[in-house]
RNA sequence: CGGGGCGUAGCGCAGCCUGGUAGCGCGCCUGGUUCGGGACCAGGAGGCCGUUGGUUCAAAUCCAAUCGCCCCGACCA
């Protein structure tokens, strides 16, 4: 083999496959080139790595002010829950029971009682809920707990689904239904400003169909995203509970009149699977691409030099260049390694997502500048050269234009992969690369049916409504509401 | 649970058909030359060949069983 040969292959070796080879792949790849995540030694498990548990940490920041923003309080109950607490609710056996992980013996003893590894905590929180809700000066309850749940799937995916995963799981207690009602609504606008605000992921918020909404659930809504392959990804999910948890639980209040009532309760959760999201929705065919807001760093500085004397007088100013962006806030880190070519710095910065690489050499030293180029155009049209007086505002500023086009783009990406369906035909071609908009009847029949013919499910019915109505996409009914429908991870 | 693929150095793989001293690339360590888009040379460390059993003078290689992982389909944040 020769060297030009050989040289190849290795750089074929370390690069993605690109999206359009496999796009399933090339994400499998790109979670762990980018040292998000690996794979544990037991199946279906990962392992946050560093990189990726600061997003997580930057996500988590993002949401908890919000969370207590509007008056939740954090908690943490207990991994491990009665079996029995789980058969309280009827459709919540059913939903959970064949993903249970199930503890029977403890400290070498068969246990009397079962106990699972929590799937989600509506059921011990209804339980400690009962003993202390006394009152309707005892309402709103309003907690969140960021924790994590095992449920036992057949196939899992890095961050998509995975045994374990981490979120937060919300979980609200009130009074009335239209309380609890406005509380589901209020907490799914949340998730959605953050998606788009701080993800820089455009998302279609609304109303799951009977057959998609949760286990115990009255109402089911959720955000929902579309990835990079036109497939739909369910990256929030926010639930009305009725009085369902409260009376298996027996969760009650003595209202003013004196009489017992149950309360309306209302839970809500993001996970770690929203990594998966930006990782789809943003990432290019070098690697990740992050929105700024989230990124562990927002910008890196890759020091180029021959001599030891360029070696010392471009740190020095690379150091100070450092210095003057953390002062204002800005995440950034410079890239001292040994031995590393510069060349392959800015890809491995490239596979990482980091949005602006600060490139700063003997030449940029000499003129009192330094090139930014920015992650989410690559090449040359990306760099520009700023003079080192500016550049803690130039970073700023490129910052927040990087989130915005983020957004833009993908939300121009989405717009583009999604058709307004009148027919059968045209909702198979719809998704077989992205959304299909079409009018539903309502019923579950032609929900099953279309899932049947098209292997696409209904994702949502948007809370944003044209006032116009049509005919039932599948049984030409009439109907007054448009659902997306759209292949799902 | 069905279909496919794979377990050999930290990672990616070859070797297995046709049994006989375990190899290549990357990475890692040392030294030197390099450094503005994935540098190069020289030297070096590193392996119960997934596990168990069988066949054989001899097993990474043949046979059987078993465990595990990944990918593709039915359930799911």
């Amino acid at each position: 083999m020769t060297t030009g040969e050989r040289t190849n292959r290795l750089m074929a070796e370390e690069k993605l496959p690109t999206r359009a080879q496999d796009f399933s792949e090339w994400y499998n790849q790109l979670v762990i080139k980018a040292q998000l995540a690996d794979y544990a030694p037991v199946r279906g498990c990962m392992v946050v790595r560093p990189y990726g548990w600061a997003l997580w940490e930057n996500i988590q920041q993002a949401l908890d002010r919000r969370f207590k923003a509007t008056g939740h309080q954090n908690v943490a109950f207990p991994m491990l829950i009665p079996r029995s607490f789980i058969d309280k609710e009827k459709s919540h056996v059913e939903g959970f029971s064949p993903e249970l992980a199930v503890v029977t013996i403890g400290g070498g003893e068969e246990l009397a009682e079962p106990l699972v590894i929590r799937p989600t905590s509506e059921t011990i929180i209804g339980h400690m809920w009962s003993k202390w809700i006394q009152s309707y000066r005892d309402l709103p309850v309003l907690m969140n707990q960021w924790n994590s749940v095992v449920r036992w799937e057949l196939r899992t995916k890095l961050f998509l689904r995975t045994l374990e995963f981490y979120w937060q799981e919300g979980h609200t207690a009130h009074a009335t239904r239209e309380e609890a009602e406005a509380e589901t609504r209020q907490m799914l606008d949340i998730y959605a400003d953050f998606a788009v605000n701080d993800a820089a992921i455009p998302v279609i918020p609304g109303r799951k169909s009977d057959a998609e909404k949760f286990a115990g659930a009255e109402t089911t809504y959720s955000i929902e995203a579309m990835m990079g392959d036109g497939k739909a990804l369910q990256s929030g999910t926010s639930h009305f509970l009725g009085q369902n948890f409260a009376q298996a639980f027996e969760v009650r209040y003595l209202d003013q009149t004196g009489q017992l009532q149950h309360c309306w309760t209302t839970s809500w959760g993001l996970s770690t699977r929203i990594i998966g999201a930006i990782i789809m929705v943003h990432g290019d065919d070098q690697g990740l691409v992050l929105p700024p807001k989230l990124a562990p760093y927002q910008a890196v500085i890759v020091p180029i030099f021959k001599t030891d004397e360029e070696k010392a007088t471009v740190i020095e100013v690379a150091r100070k260049i450092k210095a003057d962006l953390a002062k204002s806030e800005i995440r950034v880190t410079l890239d001292e390694r040994e031995g590393m070519s510069p060349g392959w710095k800015f890809n491995d910065w490239e596979m990482r997502g980091v949005p602006v690489r600060i490139e700063l050499g003997p030449k940029d030293v000499a003129k009192q500048a330094a090139v930014l180029a920015r992650r989410d155009r690559p090449g040359r049209e990306g760099k520009i050269s700023v003079a080192l007086g500016d550049i803690v505002t130039s970073v700023a500023s490129l910052l927040g234009e990087i989130q915005k086009s983020m957004h833009d783009r993908a939300l121009a990406f989405r717009q583009a992969n999604t058709h307004a369906t009148a027919s059968k035909d045209d909702l198979k071609t719809a998704v077989e690369n992205g959304f299909a908009s079409a009018f539903w009847c309502g019923s579950p029949d032609c929900e099953a049916a279309i899932k049947e013919e098209t292997r696409a499910t209904m994702r949502c019915i948007p809370m944003d409504q044209p006032a116009d109505s049509g005919p039932c996409v599948y049984c030409a009914k009439p109907a007054t509401s448009r659902a997306i429908f759209a292949r799902a991870y």
